[in-house]
RNA sequence: GGGAGAAUUCCCGAGUGGCCAAAGGGGGCAGACUGUAAAUCUGUUGUCAGUGACUUCGGUGGUUCAAAUCCACCUUCUCCCA
């Protein structure tokens, strides 16, 4: 199977600009493509580890991948698929979050000379002249067509700055950048980066009257239409002292029935054949393939090591096993307890199972929490020194698990 | 630059002087049912304290015994005109 149909056969593409010929360069490894990362965060999640899956998948069949960090598109904010704008980023936030970036991304992507390169689009946005790129790009824009752009119109009624109306112009002439200085010739990205790959394509035509490609990766959706990956915590992050690898694990043993088997074709890399034969699985089973997916991600985002401690955690918690060791857990320091105890209200509290004690009390008395397997009947139940040091099972609710302990 | 309107608790959205910690929905959390699923039903959803206190309705001041609700100014946004 070639890699362009098993992209396919993963549902990974979404649309692509000309598909015959898209088809012969990433076949034949003929393709230098570039992904756009904005560094908006410290740490990437699920959605950019789709992107980076594809360019190791599509590195693999023999093409060069580019990494472009958005250091300096960051400066702007992409409006694409918001309903608000993003807060404006300090120049020292961008740089923290890049270093962050490039330190994860190590770990997917082979970088060299020969294999894949990272580049920074803030060492030739940043220094940019105005009314140069106005008269030199800028000339190449209709605003009409702009606004008409499916990343705008949400934003039309909402309003929309100049600032975040120049995001497009920005990402276009990255596209432009690269094809003219890295050889690149096509584009991937997120299908909510659409309209800006097509500007980018249709800017370098018109200025060089020559062809490049854009291919985007269906995002990750769950069975309701949500994008997956967002808890309402926030984001599954791939830094694992943002999201553990045991809450990893458990983002994705929970999914629902629907959403399995798209996970498994899209986010890992296990043979089809393998997918297809679960694709059968009904009813419980699918336990299975769930179970089997939190492994494969665990692995490729963490390690092997860290999957597996995950798997064992769970089993442990969920049915029944008797190994815990490697459940999130929390040191309590000594000032906080008076007479050798803690109130639960205050324990859960400092282990950040709830946000508040109010939150603690209800959950309590709606019979919610546990302490070593026994439920907590009041408010006023404490823990003392001795169950501390022995290290305190607390469970809330039925999948939140947490140690709290004391050091002798 | 001129005119009209908007800003409410996580989100949407009621509320136009006391009965408002603030309707309703969504989301979240918990209980029942289950397969660590979905759907459904129930409870709960500002904080701290055992029913009382404190903080909240874009910001700052003011009127009043009393304001999310009235007034002034400011900020941001939307719409119409230029």
């Amino acid at each position: 199977m070639t890699i362009y149909d098993e992209l396919v056969a993963r549902g990974l593409i979404a649309q692509v600009t000309d598909e015959e010929e898209i088809k012969k360069l990433v076949n034949n490894g003929k393709a230098t493509f570039y992904i756009g990362f904005d560094p908006t965060a410290d740490s990437l999640h699920v959605g950019h580890f789709m992107a980076l899956c594809l360019m190791k998948r599509l590195q693999m069949a023999g093409n060069k991948p580019v990494v472009l960090i958005g250091g300096g598109t960051a400066y702007i904010g992409d409006p694409s698929g918001r309903t608000d704008m993003r807060t404006m980023m300090t120049p020292e936030i961008i740089k923290h979050n890049s270093e962050c970036f490039k330190v994860q991304m190590a770990k997917f992507i082979e970088f060299g000379d020969d294999k894949a390169i990272m580049v920074n689009n803030a060492d030739w946005l940043l220094k940019l002249n105005y009314v140069d790129v106005l008269r030199e790009v800028g000339i190449h824009f209709s605003v009409n067509n702009m606004l008409r752009a499916e990343c705008y119109k949400q934003r039309m009624e909402k309003g929309l700055s100049f600032l975040e109306l120049n995001y497009m112009i920005m990402q276009a002439y990255d596209f432009y950048y690269l094809f003219q200085n890295y050889g690149c010739n096509m584009q991937f990205g997120g299908d909510d980066q659409w309209s800006n790959m097509l500007a980018g394509r249709e800017l370098i035509r018109r200025i060089l009257g020559k062809d490049s490609f854009a291919m985007t990766i269906t995002l990750l959706m769950n069975s309701e239409g949500n994008k997956m990956g967002k808890t309402a915590k926030g984001a599954v992050w791939l830094d694992p002292n943002k999201t553990s690898p045991f809450e990893f694990y458990q983002y994705w043993r929970n999914v629902d029935d629907a959403d399995v088997l798209k996970c498994l074709r899209m986010l890992t890399f296990l043979p089809l054949e393998q997918i297809n034969e679960m694709d059968k699985w009904e009813g419980s089973q699918l336990n299975e393939a769930k179970e089997i997916l939190a492994y494969e991600l665990t692995k490729l985002v963490h390690n092997e090591e860290e999957a597996v401690k995950a798997r064992k955690a769970s089993h442990a918690l969920f049915e029944g096993g008797t190994d815990d060791a490697d459940m999130p857990s929390t040191e309590i320091r000594a000032e906080l307890l008076t007479d050798n105890a803690i109130g639960v209200l205050d324990l859960v509290v400092e282990c950040k199972m709830v946000p508040s004690k109010s939150e603690a009390r209800r959950l309590i008395q709606q019979g919610g929490l546990f302490v070593d397997d026994a439920k907590v009947e009041s408010i006023d139940y404490t823990v003392t020194i001795e169950q501390l040091r022995n290290g305190v099972k607390i469970r809330k609710g039925k999948k939140t698990f947490h140690k709290a302990f004391i050091r002798n």
